[in-house]
RNA sequence: GGGGGCGUGGCGAAAUUGGCAAACGCGCCAGGUUUAGGACCUGGUGAGGGAAACCUCCUGGGGGUUCGAGUCCCUUCGCCCCCA
């Protein structure tokens, strides 16, 4: 091949300064056809791994494909910056976490930056910074102002050794994620979030969100946890408060002989302050908070709980029930106790049986009688009520309705909807992190921090970074003494910083106007780019990120902010890259790929290329250093053909009438245009970049067999279109050899402007078709015929063939299924 | 225990959505080229049988629907994720 070889390095260089200098990453503020392109943030811990890598580079991909279609486009890029890593580099190595997480900035900018990706570097956000906190400030006084930021007393999540709380996510198995000692649960007063007042909001959006991947949203919906049930008010006796409860199966409540209050109810307490019971119940809490709740609720373990010695009363069948403290109930689930049913739930079956408490039956299966004593497990399926007042021979699906209805008219309960979404707590005692801009008033109690006031900036000058259980900026009188701004008085700032899937919630809204010193970001500029038209990232932030970054979107909304309902319209996750041996890829177990090492040896083009091809964007894959190998080779051989194609073809005519062509033209044609036809399909909803690649190598080993020196004069408008849309089809996947392709052929300007290829559905039409012929199912033979062939030529034809012919001989044909251009099917018998 | 997903050559995968299974690539084998190569080029490569044309068997296992099943249904095994 006459082609030349290509300086890889050299040329990636280059295109990249020239992008900058044409400022053509650069998004517009008023967009036409605007496409907001946005990838999950990053978390600034050293440099970018190949997981990083894989969802930059497919949003880039994309973000430089609809560039292609003419949008206008939103692709931006910030730092997750606040967090506990950074603290724990402090206390190891006596960096102070701003200094480190910086640096880690600098540090991922630089490879992002040569990695080429078309990120609109004016807009990036850092959410370590007062210019980005000062709003994540801002938004926590708004929830304050519409009621969904209250303080709450609370059982938290509590590493003995590292004396710190620890977020849910945070806690693997029931230990620290880091240390792997017991987490236990302390009382502490937090601050919450109310995403609670939003669950239906939350759980119904799910249904308008059409170009979102089924399975988060299934997950969502598990997280959100809708249940329709009851709820019912039982008196205590010698106490003026009832205890409320909830339940999906008011049918059995005629059933309860026991109530169980969760340890972290306040009612465990309460039941038995100044009681013979309060010791044990008390030690028994202290047990129970030292187990994870993975342990409390195995479905094999023992079930076990402590005596109150109180009771209360069934509102219904007015029967005495023993109240138990037990550690099987979670404080989370519904009111934090259950009536329990031993007949008809096995967890309080379980738990009847150990204690010694009665089994009362109140639901019969419809074919039989049950009988307490003889019951070895809980019968938990429908059937028909009895013992159970005026409900005696109701089915017990409509006596849901009927007890929930009956307890409703007493003014005692009553058919409601519960979720499992609990309410979103943020405080966190740690240095690094957003301050709660709260002032503590010995007078005016919890005061926001007027507006006006914001920031409040994070002292820099602490030292001590160890945890202690109490935010070390509880021990730095500068930031923690100021005067009420209501009364003016001596006062007390909050000292615990917010979690930092706070800081990450809102970022894709900074982006439209990151630059904004007044407000958070400007109506105009979000109206205009909002919502995110697609949004990448990994499945693992499903239940996290996924929904407060939808919560916060509705708030935004209520408070006349923003238009949208939901922050993007679009998402694809993108599949977990593990080493060779399908090992998560993680840097503490070392065997994390860099992507910056392969760059180095191969090329981005090169490493791009592998990674598009390796799998759909969806799966999960086992990251293999040779895949680049294939890759680079293919680049080669394109760069080779294409620099070889570019003299025989210049000048060739745009247009041109492709019945001249011959065979072998109209072959390369075809294969132009079905790679056009794969590679638009692949950037589609699901992103199967792969097969669009594979498409391109076919495309050009079909190139790659003759010598342009061969080409016939009237083929050559058909070349000279191969390779236009080779560079144009190429360039979102290989954006620098793409641009250098595009520059040598003559074109003006950037490929990225050049416009996308259009499909020419004629030209994937061959004239003549192999036909499968199958006689009673079995494929045998295959017949040549033209493309517009009826069922009768491709009959005649089949019967010709001696392969077929011969499993025709003696036979009957009773049915023929012709599916043209594709098979022939001839249903036979003997005859 | 409940919900979701997956299972295709030695490997990554493809399959126009019910129509020729294994496209494309990696690896491997043979040959060429090269001072040499882990570089490059050409050809071969699911398994079994056959000198060959061809034949038989193949999408985790079993069964079903259909002219036709990797694809749909039932069942079973194995792996992964989520929720209890």
């Amino acid at each position: 091949m006459a082609g030349d070889r290509y300086d890889i390095s050299a040329l990636e260089a280059r295109w990249q300064k020239q992008w900058v200098d044409r400022e053509l990453f650069r998004a517009s503020d008023e967009p036409e056809r605007k496409s907001y392109i946005l990838e999950m943030f990053a978390y600034p811990s050293g440099d970018i791994h190949m997981g990083h890598f894989r969802n930059y580079s497919v949003g880039d991909a994309v973000a430089r494909y609809r560039m292609m279609l003419g949008h206008d486009i939103l692709h931006p890029f910030g730092w997750d910056a606040f967090g506990l890593p950074a603290e724990n580099a402090a206390i190891d190595r006596g960096i102070h976490p701003s200094e480190w997480t910086e640096g880690n900035i600098a540090t991922g900018r630089r490879t992002l930056k040569g990695l080429g990706l078309s990120y609109d570097w004016n807009r990036e956000v850092v959410t370590c910074r007062p210019d980005y906190y000062k709003w994540s400030q801002w938004l926590f006084l708004l929830l304050f102002e519409r009621g969904l930021a209250y303080r709450k007393g609370s059982f938290v999540n509590w590493c003995t050794s590292c004396k710190t709380v620890l977020a849910n996510e945070q806690v693997e198995d029931g230990a620290c994620e880091r240390c792997h000692s017991a987490v236990e649960k302390r009382d502490l007063e937090q601050w919450f979030l109310k995403i609670t007042d939003y669950a239906k909001r939350l759980l119904d959006g799910l249904d308008t969100l059409d170009a979102w991947p089924e399975n988060i949203k299934a997950i969502q919906r598990n997280w959100i946890g809708r249940s329709e049930g009851c709820r019912a008010v039982f008196p205590v006796e010698g106490e003026e408060e009832a205890i409320e409860i909830f339940t999906t199966r008011p049918d059995t409540l005629y059933g309860v002989t026991f109530m169980a209050v969760a340890p972290e109810s306040p009612w465990a307490r309460r039941l038995v302050r100044g009681t013979d019971a309060e010791e044990r119940v008390e030690r028994y809490i202290e047990q129970a908070m030292a187990r994870s709740e993975i342990d409390r609720l195995a479905e094999g373990r023992e079930k076990d709980g402590v005596d109150t010695g109180r009771f209360c009363i069934n509102p219904l069948s007015g029967e005495k029930v023993r109240i138990f403290v037990a550690d099987y109930v979670l404080a989370t689930y519904g009111t934090g106790i259950v009536m329990a049913v031993p007949a008809h739930d096995q967890r309080d079956f379980e738990f009847a049986t150990k204690y010694g408490i009665p089994i009362k039956v109140v639901i019969n299966p419809p074919d039989r009688e049950l009988v307490a004593a003889e019951m070895t497990e809980a019968y938990v399926e429908p059937g028909i009520m009895v013992d159970s007042g005026p409900f005696d021979g109701v089915h017990s699906t409509e006596g849901i309705e009927q007890v929930a209805a009956h307890l409703a008219e007493s003014g005692i309960g009553g058919a409601t909807v519960e979720y499992r979404l609990r309410d979103w707590l943020i405080s966190r005692q740690r240095y690094w992190g957003t301050p709660i801009p709260m002032i503590h008033c010995p007078d005016c109690g919890v005061v926001p921090v007027p507006v006006v006031d914001l920031p409040v900036v994070l002292p820099e000058n602490i030292e001590d970074f160890l945890p202690k259980g109490r935010s070390p900026l509880a021990d730095v009188p500068e930031f923690m003494n100021v005067s009420c701004p209501k009364c003016g008085c001596a006062a007390q700032r909050d000292p615990d910083t917010m979690d930092t899937f706070m800081c990450s919630s809102w970022y894709q809204f900074r982006y439209v106007d990151a630059g904004n010193a007044d407000e958070i970001f400007d109506r105009k500029k979000a109206d205009a780019w909002l919502p995110v038209d697609l949004y990448i990232g990994g499945s693992e932030h499903a239940t996290g990120h996924l929904i407060y970054f939808r919560f916060l979107t509705k708030v935004l909304k209520d408070a006349g902010y923003l238009s949208c309902e939901e922050p993007a319209t679009a998402l694809v996750n993108h599949g977990m890259v593990r080493d060779r041996e399908g090992v998560k890829m993680s840097k503490r177990l070392g065997n994390a790929t860099s992507p910056i090492e392969v760059m180095n040896e191969y090329g981005v083009d090169a490493l791009r290329l592998a990674m598009f091809f390796f799998a759909p964007t969806k799966d999960a894959i086992s990251w293999n250093d040779d895949a680049v190998h294939g890759a680079k080779r293919f680049l080669s051989r394109v760069y080779e053909t294409v620099t070889g194609l570019i003299p025989r073809v210049a000048g060739s005519p745009v247009e041109f009438d492709p019945d001249t062509l011959t065979d072998r033209g109209k072959a390369v044609r075809r294969k132009c245009h079905l790679a056009i036809r794969r590679n638009t399909d692949g950037f589609g909803a699901d992103l199967k970049l792969n097969t669009g690649v594979a498409a391109l190598m076919e495309f050009v080993n079909e190139l790659r067999d003759i010598d342009p020196a061969d080409i016939p004069e009237g083929d050559l408008p058909a070349y000279a279109e191969a390779v236009r849309s080779i560079v144009r089809l190429l360039a979102p996947i290989t954006p620098h050899l793409a641009e250098e392709l595009h520059e040598r052929m003559g074109g003006k300007g950037t490929v990225f402007k050049a416009g996308w290829p259009e499909v020419d559905e004629a030209a994937c039409m061959t004239a003549e078709v192999e036909v499968a012929v199958q006689v009673n199912g079995k494929v045998r033979g295959r017949v040549t015929v033209s493309a517009k062939a009826s069922e009768e030529e491709v009959v005649a034809a089949a019967k010709a063939a001696p392969v077929v012919s011969k499993h025709l001989k003696g036979m009957q044909i009773i049915k023929v299924i012709h599916v043209p251009g594709r098979l022939l099917s001839i249903v036979v018998k003997r005859g």
